[in-house]
DNA sequence: ACCTGAACACCGTTCAAGT
DNA sequence: ACCTGAACACCGTTCAAGT
């Protein structure tokens, strides 16, 4: 109660609690809107005192893009289809999540979790190169993602014709066409 | 040769020269050091004088973007195949291309130049649904194309276990994979 | 162990004023 | 028409010093 109303001031903090406080501060401003700086004054500290619980900006975003894709439903027996479905609502769920996602992705080595999900679930379903499948798949989602998350939002804004429903239904629509492609049921 | 031994200075300046010189820059120092100051100070001139020629650094990065898939081989009577190889290829072939591309892709309204020549190939090729098909194979072509070029560029650095040019042909088999899933020939 | 204070080397953008 | 000069409101990161 007392440090709800004073605010973080004064708290100690962990990596954790950066990653939940960026989050929070990403679903409220935006990707280009969150700094280090903002976060520091959000958690009421000083700039520089973030830097002994992460190396760098790069390395905590990183932390926020693992923590998008550990929300996705988790339920083992998945399929694909299921699997696939859940990380793009993940994704989609948070501000400009897809890109915190993707411009992560790559910079851990090898394949990240979203990509390790979808290789598991191409292994339980017999496919003869899950490996592949899952690369290609996770390409796929996360370009696709990226780019209707973009498009959404500048529907929101108004800068577009169409409504944001419409937007959102066509690209479920986009989704599913590709997935049957990639992901056919059987082998 | 007057103008190429004194640089820039004093030069009139129209949009054209601001992408050829920015493509210039992006290519030697990358799309993070790719700022309007020094975009400026390598024309030799004010941080202020580029706003006579473009409304902002967002609009100089779109018209960058339609520069890099302009460059993309356009010979007609194309397959949906070849269009697709010669639209990744010019991505990759500038330093950071593919991430220039991707975020002003959902920023033009509507589809961009790289959706729309794909559209033209599946319509040459008699799909059913040109505008999905197109949609869905520039989410996977762009988002394919990020993730390599990143993955690449850490594999140049050393961060990275294995050889650019393993990754390099490792992410060909993707790309084929993905198109032969996408763009089946016939139909 | 965890944070402050102060600094360094930058950003994008605006706008009056010059030519 | 095209550019300068100066300012505004910011950045990420480092590092000595405090507690």
């Amino acid at each position: 109660m007392f440090s709800i109303v004073m605010g973080m001031r004064g708290s100690r903090h962990d990596l954790d609690g950066l990653v939940e406080a960026a989050l929070q501060l990403l679903d409220e401003f935006g990707l280009p809107d969150l700094s280090m700086r903002r976060l520091a004054t959000h958690l009421g500290v000083q700039p520089s005192a973030l830097y002994w619980h992460v190396a760098n900006k790069q390395t905590l975003l990183a932390a926020v893009a693992d923590r998008i894709v550990a929300e996705a439903a988790a339920s083992s027996q998945e399929s694909v289809t299921e699997t696939a479905w859940g990380l793009r609502e993940a994704l989609l769920r948070h501000r400009d999540g897809a890109e915190v996602v993707i411009s992560s992705a790559a910079l851990s080595l090898g394949p990240g979790p979203l990509e390790l999900r979808l290789r598991a679930a191409y292994e339980a379903q017999a496919s003869t190169d899950p490996a592949r499948d899952a690369a290609v798949t996770a390409q796929f989602l996360m370009g696709h993602a990226y780019l209707v998350q973009q498009r959404m939002q500048a529907a929101a804004i108004g800068a577009y014709d169409a409504v944001p429903a419409q937007v959102a239904e066509s690209t479920r629509a986009d989704f599913a066409a590709g997935l049957s492609a990639l992901a056919p049921r059987g082998s």
